[in-house]
Order: C-alpha cells, then structure tokens, then sequence
DNA sequence: GCGATTTATGCAAACGTTTGTATCTTTGCA
DNA sequence: TGCAAAGATACAAACGTTTGCATAAATCGC
C-alpha cells in the first residue's frame, strides 16, 4: 500500500507537506496540493485512518450499544443513527449486549480501547443504575436513548412514554373496555415508570378506578407477559394495556388458550407491534445529531397512536 | 490514560516485556506476568487497540455491508453476524448502502481504510457485478451473503431461493389457485433468477402453463408492487408469487383498491412478511463463521414455508 | 565445572500519520 | 534596496504498540 512518504519521495517533498495538502490545511501553496492529489490518485494512495487515529488519538468511529440489532425497535434506531453518522463521515460500530449489564460493561470498554469518538447506548433492561458506564467511559462524549439513566451526563433522546401509555390507555377505554390492565414491564427503567404513569392518568380522567391489583410488574418477555394474561383473564379484566411488545405477544397466547376473541372480547395494546409508532428510526437520527452537535439535553420523540382492529370494540 | 510504558517504568521492565507478558507470549516468566497483570490492574490500564492495529496492520474489526439495517431480513443477519463474531473478540463495523452502488463502494473504501479483517457483504440491488469490490477491497477476506456475485472470490452464503419459490408456489398451486402470476423482482440478481426457476418448476411440475405475461420483471419498490398487481388483475390472475416482500405489500394495495378479497379471492405468497422464513439470523452466523474459519465455499440456508391465512383458499 | 542450550529480558526499529517549531523563500512596503 | 511580514515547506517528535534480534541469565549434559 502506498504511503504519504511515497507520495513525498515521488514529489520531492516531505510526508508532512503531502499530509497537510490532502487534508485541506491552507498552509500549502495551491499548486502543490494539486500535484499531490494527482500523484495519490496516480499511486492508488488510500489514506490510513488506523495511523491517523492513532496519532490523533481519537477516531472517526461512533459506538452503539444496544440490547438486540434484530428487534425492530433498535434496528431502525441504528438504521437511522448511522445514515446521520454516514453522512458526516463517521462510521458506526455495533454492539448488542443482548440484555447483559457484564456484556454492556464489555461492550464499552472495547469502545474506549478504539477510542471511539462517542457513544451511543440504550441500556440493557437489568442495569440497576449508569455508574458502570460513568466508570468505563470517562470523558468521552455519551448519547443515551430510549432506555437513559438521567443522572448520568450527556445527550438524551427518549420518547414520550407517558403520553404514549396514556394516548393508548385512552384508545381502549374509548373503544369501550372498563376492566384495563397492564403488563407494566420493570420499573427499574424509566421508560416503564412513566408508561405506568400515563396509563394511570387515562384511567383516572376517564374516571375509571386505577387497580393496584391489575398491574403486572415485571413483564417482559414472552412467557411472563403469558402468565401475566392468565392471571388478568382471572381478575376478569376486560383489556390490557403492554408497554412491552413481547409480553403482549404472552397475552395473546393466553387469550388465545382461553378461546378469547381479540378485539371482540378482549381489547389490547401494545407500544409496538404497530399500534404505538415510537419513531425509532428518528430517535436514532436524533441520537446521531446529539453527539454531532455536542448537545447535553433530553429529547422527547412523540408517539403516534396507529388506530387497529385488536382494540376496536365498537366498529368491527 | 495508562500505557505500557508506565507499567513498564513502576516495574523496572521494558515495555517490550508488558507487551508480550499481556498477549500471552510464552516469553515471558509466570512470575513477571502477574507482576504486569496486577500492576496493570491496579494502574487501570486499557490496551490501546488502535496502536495495536497499526503495528500488526490490520484490526479486529469487520465490516459488514448491507443495503439497510432496519430491513428485518439484514437487521437479522448483522444480529446473527454480531453475536459470532463477538464471542471470537472481533467488533462489526456496520454501513448501510440504501440500495446504491456509490454508497457500497464508499462504504468499501472506508473499511480498507480501516484495515478491517474482513468484509460481509450484501450487494447494493442495482449493483451491475462485483467489479468494484475486488479492485477496492484487494486481498481482504470477502464474504458474500444473500445478494451474491458468483464470480467473486471468497465464501457465499445463500437461501435456497429456487426451493422456496417452489414451495411458495407449490402452496399457492395446492391451495386451489390456477392463474398464478409472479413478481420477479430484478433479473441482475441471482436470488431473483433464481426464485423465478423455482416458480416456474414449480407450475410445470403441477401441469400449469408457464405465461411469460404473468412474469412482472424489475418489482421490488411497493410502488413497482402496486402497478403489477393492477396489471395481474387485469390479466386475469387469481394468485401471485412475489419474490420480493415491498413489491408485496404494493401488490396488496392494488388489491385492496380493487376490492379484492385475500385469500378469498386471491392468493399472494412472498417470502418476507413472515409467509417463508428465510432464517436470516443463521445466514449472518454462517456469513460470520465464513470468515473466521477462513471459508471459501458456497453455503445454502434452506428456506421454511410458513402456511397463513392469505393463501389459504380451501380452509379459511 | 565448562561449553552448549534454553529461557527471559532488553534494545530499537518499525507501523503511517499529524503537528509544533524552525527554516527558508517570497512578497510588500517605504 | 532593505527589512519586516507572510507564505510555504522541512524537520523531527510524537501516538502506543509489536516484534526480530541481541544479550544476559539460568539450566543442562557430560
């Protein structure tokens, strides 16, 4: 591979002349940069960003961290971080953690090994707080999004769970439900805590009694959200609402044992499964931009409540 | 941050020993080793990769290269790929081409660029051959998946796209249907020559007339989708293949507007949409696999047909 | 107990850039 | 014409590793 010294032996001139001539510094007379660009182009000259990091000690690379690439939900947020990335010539490295806090710590610490110049991370469900991240990433630039630690520094994009929880909860008791549930989800993230929120707030304008007892923590996955169902057909609600996607899919199995037919029995929703868009692909632009721009203050993405058949009591 | 050097300095050593004493070189005595390892610990030292790089030359990262992360098919493919590669301590470095061949050599460039261990790769669609692969990428490991060149060197991972347009169509053909037409796709594809073989056998085997007019080349946008389902109505088709899922989804809004009924009235297969499970997650492990073991062959993923309600017409 | 072999460490040169400082050349102005 | 300022290039030292070769120390065979 050719160097820039080869370009300088080629020329006549030192490696830190061709250097500055082919990154734009306007230290070089006009005429020089040309000769240089046309013997790089001439000698197949490909710049080594790996010696250029190095001595620049930071890199054109942007880390993401997130749970799971194959879950909609993330794999268009990276789709949009790295088309925002891509655009200002930083190239995104992925890490998926699948749910682990050792594998997210891992995860970060090859980050900081590349000096990358930033992160950007959506925790794994079981991270009890951000001091791990704190620890591992120092002072290189952080962009959380969707699932955030707000006492830790930096750029925040979430999306409006409470208002999403609550357009949702509204839909089924507007369609006609009055029994509503929840498969809540942890409330170690945030994002869960303000679902609940919002899903109280419908009930309670709405003037329904919010039910300590129809609140099923914990759900997440496929089998808890199952179980969950269960126990809601047994208090005899009427609805769920899911702020996870995974365990409605449990719910549905649920109903679907009991011989309960969605929407005409049983109402339910759910964040995904498209019946809550949360704008992933713009939340990961926003992400994207955050750490472009150097912001350090909290987004909100709206969501969109997209009107479907499994909670339509009324119009069939 | 901490470097070998001040390692070496608390010790009394050279760096050259820190080195070798943590890359595990049997050079070193058992008693230095966990001299450095401790003081390494304890100093909080984090190797620096990106000098590393340099001085062997190439990294631990591996480009991956697909047209869009957040198409279920590819979003599943980098996850499989993630997953592999990581257990074997490489990182993946993800760019997305939206389907442009400036943008694949782009991204080509910026991984040599890189010095990256390796490439996965998954050819833009309007991608003419694999001529300016080789000429970027020079001896750099190349894994083709999905979308493939046959004539470029390095190991291939494929569904099987002729036997699961046969069986799609074969579903379609023992679900009751008889004028079945087929959205090709682009014939600059093998997946999608392919596919259309697998249809065509699979309609002579079952005594039905293959009608070049019911073969609508160059579908694969929803809006492409769209104007060949008007055009399958109009030719009297009772069922259509699709090889691609967006031209599906036109497909189906044509339908619609028509006032069509599936699967009453029309069967539609594709292999997205959840009708033919192509095991995507696997064909990025086998991609993942291909360059860690050094392959060079050809691997099939067979595709597994998932009967619904949409091509059903018999039972409902 | 001495030379030969093995074992452990040190030395120093890379890897290909970038960049602060120094040097040389040109230009401008009086 | 001379001197200062600006403009262009050169010099050389980094950035933090790795690694071939040399050297020193320890072990072994006889």
């Amino acid at each position: 591979m050719t160097t820039i010294r080869d370009i300088a032996r080629a020329l006549g001139i030192t490696p830190s002349t061709v250097s500055r001539a082919l990154s734009g510094n306007p230290r070089v007379k006009e005429e020089t940069r040309r000769a240089v660009e046309k013997t790089a182009r001439e000698m197949g000259y490909e710049r080594n960003v790996v010696a250029a990091n190095l001595r620049k000690g930071r890199s054109m690379i942007v880390g993401i961290v997130i749970p799971r690439i194959h879950r909609e939900f993330f794999s268009n947020c990276i789709g949009g971080a790295e088309s925002v990335l891509n655009q200002a010539g930083y190239s995104a490295l992925i890490c998926q953690t699948i749910e682990s806090v050792e594998a997210e710590i891992q995860a970060l610490k090859t980050l900081k090994n590349y000096r990358v110049a930033g992160v950007l991370l959506s925790h794994a469900i079981n991270a009890p707080n951000g001091d791990h991240v704190k620890e591992i990433l120092g002072n290189t630039p952080l962009i959380q999004f969707d699932r955030v630690f707000p006492d830790l520094p930096g750029a925040k994009i979430v999306g409006a769970n409470c208002d999403g929880a609550y357009k949702a909860t509204r839909h089924l008791i507007e369609a006609g439900y009055r029994k509503i549930g929840t498969l809540a989800g942890y409330m170690t993230s945030q994002a869960y805590v303000e679902r609940l929120v919002g899903y109280r707030m419908a009930l309670e304008d709405a003037g329904l009694p919010f039910d300590e007892k129809l609140v099923y923590y914990n759900t997440i996955a496929r089998e808890t959200g199952y179980e969950a169902g269960l126990k809601a057909i047994g208090a005899g609600c009427d609805a769920l609402y899911s702020a996870g996607a995974f365990s409605a899919l449990g719910a549905i199995d649920a109903l679907k044992e009991k011989g309960i037919r969605v929407p005409e029995d049983f109402g339910l929703m759910t964040p995904s499964l498209s019946t809550l868009n949360q704008h992933p692909f713009e939340m990961g632009e926003a992400a994207a931009h955050a750490f472009l721009e150097g912001r350090r203050d909290t987004q909100v993405i709206p969501m969109e409540l997209i009107e479907r058949q499994s909670s339509n009591k009324n119009k069939t």
